[in-house]
DNA sequence: TGACATTGGTGCCGAATTGTTACTAATTCG
DNA sequence: CGAATTAGTAACAATTCGGCACCAATGTCA
């Protein structure tokens, strides 16, 4: 039996993550009136032609007012949850949009994980499992820098890596990690937040790969 | 500017993995007379109300011969690469499939990853990205041991995670972290191979979480 | 002006983890 | 029997980790 190709209705599903108000936070747009639930992911149906970032990016900008820097795939569904389109399949897409204060279009709001109102089945599917995948991303993927802007102090990547981890972690050992990984590189430059030290800016710059092969970790299991 | 979707062709693409001679193998099938490569990955379209892990499991059993156990996205691809059926979009699907002796199907060979026949440029993407998706996965998920019999001598383990990890490992180390781990348990069997000494026989049972907490790692980032 | 609260940053020590070497154990082959 | 081969473990040195204590630089406020 040969195989075949199938018309299907597609949709681009995105989640735009950002650390605001202490929290992981998603991006929601307001839906038209008339629809089931008054919030949903931004998404649309990818041009012909297109492919799929050059699609959440566009979706994302269109809802976000700026070009997001950062995409990963979180997976594809087909299930029978609705979707607010009635899609046949949704693409799902995190975007990590840094910490900043611009404030996001009219339609738009962000909603902390913790305190999402009412989405289509399917829009909720995707954003537990984005918020998981970027959970699990964390330790080998620079996803934490994403959500930063260009320059930061140490104290504002412990507070991102405490986000996504949802734990305290120890300063020392933060920073001596961070400083054995050779991933950032320090400024001149310096940010006085009022009361308290100032503290120093850094930036993202990983340097060459340096052969960390470490043994194997069982530790690490998620399922 | 209201979202809506599209109508696009549709595959899911299944690359089934296993570790065999002393490689790790995904098993193509012979394609049908006429087409512009000789071989292709599993496809098809999914079905009507099907999910992609069944069209995956369907497709699967069809070129393997037995339903396999695991599953795993790899992702979504919407470029402009060629696809053997001109799918618009495919999506990638992981199979992991025991090290065993069954034959495959009459139309399905194993090829080692590092011997590839030439493939449709999209199929050969996907490829790539199964087994770099597995590969990263590996600990952080026991990819491994589904590359395994339900039965396996810790060598055993520890050639499969040499075959992901693509490096040698020491013996006393991994076992010494395996054991710490609490993944696997003796059975009372043991398997004499020809010459040496018997190995005991293991199972995968991975017992309650044990609260390991580490710190944040910075130093097992691949991009 | 000077104590104090607050935040940034580092030194150090004991405990746990890791890489490695070397050893013992059980089997086949000759 | 002894050599070869594979399985499994003990033990040690070096490194890493978590935690604590401490110092540094700033704003606040009496």
């Amino acid at each position: 039996m040969k195989p075949s190709v199938r018309r299907m209705t597609l949709a681009v599903d995105v989640v735009i993550l950002s650390p605001r108000f202490d929290a992981l936070t998603v991006l929601l747009i307001r839906a038209p009136t008339g629809a089931r639930e008054r919030w949903s992911l931004p998404w649309d149906a990818p041009q012909p032609a297109e492919g799929l970032e050059e699609a959440a990016a566009r979706i994302a900008t269109a809802a976000l007012g700026t070009a997001p820097a950062y995409f990963e795939q979180i997976g594809t569904l087909c299930d029978g949850r609705r979707h607010p389109g009635e899609a046949d399949v949704s693409i799902g897409i995190a975007v990590l949009s840094p910490a900043g204060d611009e404030v996001p279009l009219d339609d738009a709001e962000w909603f902390p994980l913790a305190a999402l109102p009412a989405l289509a089945p399917r829009h909720r599917t995707i954003v537990d499992r984005a918020a998981a995948v970027v959970r699990q991303r964390v330790d080998q993927s620079p996803v934490a820098f994403r959500l930063l802007p260009p320059m930061f102090t140490l104290s504002d990547l412990q507070a991102v890596y405490e986000l996504l981890l949802g734990r305290r972690l120890h300063k020392a050992s933060f920073r001596r990690a961070l400083q054995a990984s050779y991933l950032v590189e320090p400024s001149d430059e310096w940010r006085s937040e009022g009361r308290g030290r100032p503290a120093q800016l850094f930036r993202f710059a990983p340097k060459k790969r340096r052969g960390a092969r470490r043994g194997v970790r069982f530790d690490l299991f998620t399922e």
